[in-house]
DNA sequence: CCACAATTCAAACGAACGTTTGAATTAATA
DNA sequence: TATTAATTCAAACGTTCGTTTGAATTGTGG
């Protein structure tokens, strides 16, 4: 049984390891340095985990599973009160980000940010594969929703832009250090409102970019 | 004196590091590999570059210098050619883009891609702050440039768009084998005409999207 | 040809890593 | 309380890492 509320061994190393990670990187950070910080032998990785990757995976799981499953819940609600006809863009694109920035705005995991983004290029094969796995589904489902809200794309290019709007959520919701670094403070990357209401417009702006020609003149002085 | 073309062991190592690199991750690669694929000895890094931070700080100037060079000479073309008057906004994304998706293509540039993406996540001290300074003018001199072609927008708001163009740039040019997965070999990342006109397509309509009221109604089914 | 610097080389160094071990301790069961 | 399973602990294991060393080799200028 667990005694009370954050006190077993598991979450310690869970909070420990999910705080160091996301601070200085995942090869950077030693099991010693977990169970120090987690105040906490140092075979208990190995026990508890069975190695340093079991742990990794654990501590992405933990926050991975719940976000997603909220995504697709709120999904699920958005087709169900559609009843077939397509979602409108800007709510399907809030189904996927509100979930993110929520979480990373809860006092609890603020540190899971920097994690995510160092996602996409941690080369640990087991990590990559556990990922590849966790979001395939969910992404096939909400790139099928854009596509019923978006019915003059094709697939190719449904695809292409699905991609770009994961390229600047990603960044946005992992790299707040780097807006507020790049605009001088100007930025506020905790007003989640205000984030949210910019990301969402800009992203909904660039699916919906009218078709150019496949043959269109180069624009202006660029063309070496 | 260098001897011909490719075979300094200077140049070995560079070519050698950036490979593995981008393959596994710089953690993850050690100064034995990178040698042995080199063929030279091991103490060859310590002997040119001092350490392996120095090899690594090299291998990134080596591509980001001429890259961003580039970029500000095409930059300061279309700036005097438009003698004062704002800059069309696809002229200057393409200004940006064109010469990363140029060497990203090139046959000895392939492997710089996933490198560049590493670079956001990687937490080494060292490197950060290199970039941080490299990348610190240019993006000054781009983000003026697009203000001008976006004279309704205030200071914040383009700072934010800027980030949410930068997220879909980078991980364009750096996620390639993503997008191909994602789309179960639909879209070809190979071809730079294609992408540069979908890339740019998306991000001038996220640029210039219509600015929303602060207080617009929240969309549909989604304030819990 | 010789002296001298630059470079390469094999070998080793100490430190840090993930993991394992077996005894000590704590908790659960009856 | 006696027995057994679960957990914690200090210590060590073997490996790999980046770096250093000092001798051997190569290239250069007088």
């Amino acid at each position: 049984m667990e005694s009370q509320a954050p006190s077993t061994t598991k979450d310690r190393l869970l909070d420990a390891a999910e705080e160091l990670f996301s601070s200085r990187g995942i090869d950077a950070t030693s099991l010693r340095a977990i169970t120090s910080a987690a105040e906490v032998n140092l075979a208990s990785v190995n026990y508890h985990f069975g190695s340093k990757d079991g742990l990794v995976k654990t501590v992405f799981l933990r926050r991975l599973e719940p976000l997603n499953n909220e995504r697709l819940e709120l999904l699920d609600a958005l087709e169900i009160s559609a009843a077939g006809a397509p979602i409108e863009l800007e709510a399907i694109l809030d189904a996927w980000v509100m979930p993110a920035l929520r979480m990373g705005h809860s006092p609890e995991g603020k540190r899971i940010k920097r994690l995510m983004s160092g996602i996409y290029s941690e080369p640990g094969d087991t990590l990559q594969a556990l990922l590849r796995e966790l979001f395939s589904e969910i992404l096939r489902r909400f790139c099928a929703a854009i596509g019923r809200a978006l019915p003059e794309l094709s697939g190719e290019e449904l695809m292409w832009r699905v991609h770009f709007m994961l390229g600047a959520m990603i960044h946005t919701v992992a790299d707040q250090p780097s807006i507020r670094a790049l605009s001088g403070g100007l930025c506020d990357p905790s007003d989640i409102e205000g984030v949210r209401r910019r990301l969402i417009g800009f992203v909904a702006a660039g699916l919906r970019a009218p078709l150019e020609e496949k043959n269109a003149p180069p624009t202006a002085g660029e063309d070496r």
